[in-house]
RNA sequence: GCCAGGAUGGCGGAGUGGCCAAUCGCAACAGACUGUAAAUCUGUCGCCCGUUCGGGCUGCCUAGGUUCGAAUCCUAGUCCUGGCACCA
């Protein structure tokens, strides 16, 4: 498989108007090889601090494009913040101001840095170009759509049918993120699936007021870790953030089925790899043994090798052999007298009495190894365990 | 501006004077089963006290009020939504 094709078809969910037509574009030449550099950017709403492995998808993209020698761009969608998108949220979101977002993006980009290459790509703000627009031109660019398209977008069809407010101003969005394209006079624009509607509008400005066909490649999505879209609400997302022993613990309780996806989406992978990844699974390999090989590589790509090789020794050793004398957990220094439940909440283990005692109702501590029911002194060196993954060391 | 509807636990959504710490669904947590899987089954799911059983406190947008008793009724307020009207 060639780099072309790898480009087209990893991790993406459909390219407008077509694929032929982008890789004949794409095998033109690369810039290395006086080829054209292509103008490709991918936006994002700077009111998200946290990435997690779903948000790295167009991430990857955006750097492998960079990696080509392309014209790259991480746009900031800090103008559109500011007006604030009220479409799924509840209207008091907060306007963020410039520097907010400043400081938001400085986050952002430590994270973004891990599957990002950020001394090849432009960083940029729309507000740079949209806060000059006067009423005028903003009229004159909405005379490129019409309502009716806007409307017709199932989401938008759904919210009208069942009486929900749909703001005005949720119409200039495309526009201005059609307008974005345009201002850098975008040749192909990255985003997932569910942006797919708001960059046609940089098609369509591109094509009216260029004459020039630009492209679309929406990715698609990672699911999160218990098949559902990766969601914080869902509890299973898995965070660029997220320390080693976490990550592999959390990549271990992956759905079997998720596990290709998540070679293809979140690691990087060779299609050779990925090729042989599927053929082990169809071989009635235990995917056990899959899922420690992506969970070591994860960790390796996200933090490193040697934090990799230590997340899976803890992993072997805690949970497959049960010794939790070793496990790595947070610590509270044991004062006299110290009662197993004070020690769970001052370690925050756990909200309340009534949950522990709950929990001890239930058979779900342990004390050292043996399960405890009732309420009982602890002292330093006693490893307390709830369930299977919350620990808690006595020093 | 007028009229109408609404605000309940992490979310959705019941409940319209005592049987309500509040049906139910989702999420969460724990147990069984396992590969720490997934799926499934079981239990739990405001806080505090006493070992079961129970007792106390806080709680249904906010502030007051009526009542022996209020998430439920009344008054005022805040916010949200829809419809209608108006628009030099």
């Amino acid at each position: 498989m060639d780099n072309v094709e790898e480009l087209l078809t990893r991790g993406v969910e459909n390219i407008i108007p077509n694929k032929e037509k982008l890789r004949k574009l794409l095998e033109s030449g690369l810039p290395a090889q006086a080829g054209k550099k292509l103008n490709i950017y991918l936006g994002i709403d700077p009111t998200a601090t946290q990435i997690h492995i779903g948000h790295a998808v167009p991430l990857r993209k955006l750097n492998a494009f960079a990696q080509l020698g392309h014209n790259v761009t991480f746009l900031i969608g800090d103008f559109t913040a500011l007006i604030g998108d009220t479409s799924d949220k509840d209207s008091e979101r907060p306007v963020l101001t410039s520097e907010q977002i400043k400081e938001n993006f400085q986050t952002y980009k430590k994270q973004a840095e891990k599957v990002l290459d950020f001394s090849k790509v432009k960083v940029r703000f729309n507000s740079e170009w949209l806060k000059d627009l006067k009423f005028a031109d903003i009229v004159k660019l909405c005379q490129h759509f019409s309502a009716g398209d806007f409307v017709g977008r199932e989401l938008i069809k759904k919210r009208l049918q069942e009486g929900k407010k749909v703001g005005l101003h949720e119409l200039l969005y495309p526009v201005m993120q059609g307008y974005d394209s345009y201002f850098m006079d975008t040749d192909i624009q990255l985003g997932g699936t569910d942006q797919t509607f708001n960059m046609q509008a940089g098609r369509v400005f591109q094509k009216d007021l260029r004459n020039k066909e630009s492209f679309i490649i929406a990715n698609g999505f990672l699911d999160g870790t218990d098949g559902r879209k990766m969601s914080k609400t869902w509890n299973n997302a898995i965070w660029l953030t997220d320390e080693p022993n976490d990550m592999f613990g959390k990549v271990m309780s992956l759905s079997d089925t998720l596990i290709v996806s998540y070679f293809t989406l979140a690691t990087n992978a060779s299609i050779d790899e990925i090729e042989s990844v599927k053929k082990r699974l169809s071989s009635k390999e235990n995917p056990m043994k899959l899922k420690i090989d992506l969970a070591h590589r994860m960790v390796t790509e996200l933090h490193s090798k040697a934090l990799a090789n230590a997340a899976q020794n803890e992993f072997e050793r805690v949970h497959q052999k049960g010794d939790t004398q070793s496990v790595s957990a947070p610590t509270l220094k044991a004062t006299a007298g110290l009662t197993l439940t004070d020690a769970l909440i001052t370690g925050s283990l756990v909200q309340s009495k009534s949950e522990v005692k709950r929990l001890l109702q239930q058979k779900a501590i342990e004390q050292n190894g043996v399960v405890v029911t009732n309420d009982t002194k602890v002292s330093a060196g006693d490893i307390l365990r709830i369930g299977k993954k919350k620990f808690l060391k006595l020093v």
